[in-house]
DNA sequence: GCTCATTCCTTGACATCATCAACAAACCTG
DNA sequence: CAGGTTTGTTGATGATGTCAAGGAATGAGC
């Protein structure tokens, strides 16, 4: 909950209002919310006074009536940690409430020690804290099954991990509220509110990286199964005489669409081990020949998932993230072939939205999910 | 609402935990649903006074205390009429308030005229209520893309209509507060409250049939997209060199798992037209190798639809029904198989329930939404 | 058989929270 | 400046839940 105030329940759902949907006069907050104004009032007033909620200069005119007063979140009036961890490294950012990222770190991380891991968090914690900037939450993501609220990591491939405590080793090190979560399922969380799925109550954001992955909302809801993963689409089957995926299926999305992948298969075809991903996409953008067929076949292969998940779940927004969403524009033509081709006649079309991506996302869904569960918890 | 009482949010809450879980104390209900005990007590008052609830006789003894008094929803306090329409023929159900049939009937349509089609969904109401025995509402279920609480039908492909009100016109026929809903959701919603699904806040429902299809439970929500469908399965991929759909996909896995390709497949391989699905079936029982070859593969599309989606929605059960829902023991060991093979490395195996179907249920599943939206609804 | 612990259920006092009605505030129009 | 319109505030009211207290109905121990 916020620090001083005593969050009940209608004051969370004004405050999440204003938080997501920009400043807005308590008239207006009212109609969004099916309250009477002055519920309004008399919920916003103890925010006002313990300075989460700011009156706005006043904006337009030209309406007739008393101007409305807007009033909107004081996104520096608290901060929050988000912490992501990969196989080799650590990123964590400080962000505001309006999870606007103010600063930003790298580690390595050598040891997959669960002590050394939490100790270099806590050490990101405290330098990204100094200074009498203190916050108010950390959120952790990480690939693997880690799963809303629950401080307990279950199972983490990348780390060899099971049953970790790392959300309770994490708040005592640094003496903050700490939550874990998936990281796909924390970037979905992010856009939800401070992305493209703003205003929608149902979307699913596909990234593309190192593998494949998929976050839902439905029904405004984050969707999060305990003890199962949700969205794992890198195993859908694209051809079923197509290349081999490391668990042995022929034809997976991750064996045409993601960014190792694509990799591979340029440096073999082309005999230039030495090509990183990103020269494989200046060669496609170049228009060398082969390259290009196999951003082709990728854009493909990202197109029928896509259709796919839109197809069973019904989202009509589809955000497009991930480490390697830059190479949409080198696949765009074969990725809308794809998805029109296996989008269900019957529906309609399904709205894309690709975002430009930068790593630190991966820590700014993390912090997201600490203010979505450690600050509007209950 | 019952007809009766007003239904306050905490009246419903406990109304229908007592209606889905069956007999229940007042101090097993508070616990299930956080509340108080008092507040149990003074919300079922109301609802027995109504008859809507009635006293159990007192069930197990042996533990320490004062002996609990079960609660019990009186099914047959009220009755719900469920109709499902199908390109020739009317289905319709008369069931108690746990959606067990009391009556069904069964008439051909043979115009898909609006006003013929209300007027004979309305005889069959007549004559479903006669002699006394009202019905508290009604719930129309058909394939399309109707979805939950609207009364309008956006399009119904084997109807040829759009944008039909059918639920104002039969209410108005009838008198009767009508919905209309997709015939896989309404299934979906009986399985949730009164089927396998009681107790899974996530779970899925394929159903095997002319064609394919899936409805999702997800947080305890029945998943439905306003303007698009969910649950579209039946183009999903299976083999590229498969066999053509209709709408010119190769290998779709309703080209593999639906009755009808079934059927034809079988029926052109022996160069036998005059078989039906049931003698398809039946061949394949017998040891008919190229039946039994055909079965096997519908088996294998089915195993890999069911994994699809379980991958990606995270749901831990799937319930398979649906016409041609029999045919599962012939082919059981290939959907296994394709189920396993597809199931994500990560992932508990999915649960699967094979429920034995009837025709009658479709109609069913029409009353459970009629209950849950004219009934227990606000 | 009596007492005691235990669990269930009910009752009335109380707290919380939202609405409603009334009204003040601040603007536009003419 | 009067009249209309929309916003925002205030206090009375009502709905809905909890809490504390106690009665009811049982098993356990002596």
């Amino acid at each position: 909950m916020l620090s001083d105030a005593h969050l009940t329940e209608g004051m969370r759902s004004v405050f999440v209002e204003l938080l997501v949907h920009g400043p807005l006069s308590r008239a207006e907050a009212a109609r969004r919310l099916d309250l009477s104004p002055s519920a309004v009032t008399k919920l916003t007033k103890p925010l006002l006074e313990n300075g989460y909620l700011l009156h706005q200069p006043v904006g337009d005119r030209g309406t007739m009536g008393r101007p409305s007063q807007p009033l909107a979140v004081d996104p520096a009036r608290a901060a929050l940690i988000g912490v992501k961890l990969t196989e080799d490294e650590l990123f964590a950012v400080r962000t505001d409430l309006r999870a606007e990222i103010q600063r930003e770190l790298r580690r390595p991380l050598i040891s997959h020690d669960v002590d050394d891991v939490v100790a270099r968090i806590g050490e990101a914690v405290r330098d990204l804290t100094g200074s009498g900037q203190p916050a108010a939450a950390v959120g952790i993501s990480l690939a693997g099954t880690a799963s809303g609220g629950n401080p307990v990591v279950p199972t983490s491939p990348f780390l060899g991990w099971r049953n970790v405590a790392l959300g309770d080793l994490v708040a005592a090190a640094t003496g903050l509220p700490t939550v874990v979560e998936n990281d796909v399922r924390a970037l979905t969380a992010a856009q939800q509110w401070f992305g493209a799925g703003v205003g929608r109550s149902s979307f699913a954001l596909v990234t593309v990286g190192a593998g494949l992955g998929c976050g839902l909302v439905i029904g405004d809801r984050l969707v999060s199964a305990a003890g199962r993963g949700t969205g794992l689409v890198g195993h859908l089957s694209i051809h079923d005489n197509g290349p081999l995926c490391e668990m042995g299926h022929r034809g997976c999305a991750r064996a045409y669409g993601s960014s190792a992948a694509i990799r591979r298969a340029v440096a073999t075809t082309l005999d230039r081990s030495d090509l990183t991903f990103e020269a494989c996409l200046a060669l496609a953008r170049e228009g060398q020949p082969a390259a290009r067929r196999i951003f082709e076949e990728a854009g493909h292969a990202l197109g029928q998932v896509v259709a796919t998940v839109a197809n069973i779940t019904g989202v009509q927004l589809v955000i497009l993230s991930g480490e390697a969403v830059a190479m949409y524009d080198v696949c765009a033509e074969a990725f809308d072939a794809a998805l029109t081709a296996h989008t269900h006649w019957t529906s309609t079309p399904v709205d894309v939205v690709v975002k430009p991506f930068t790593f630190s996302e991966w820590a700014r869904g993390a912090a997201v999910i600490a203010l979505q569960h450690r600050i509007l918890a209950r």
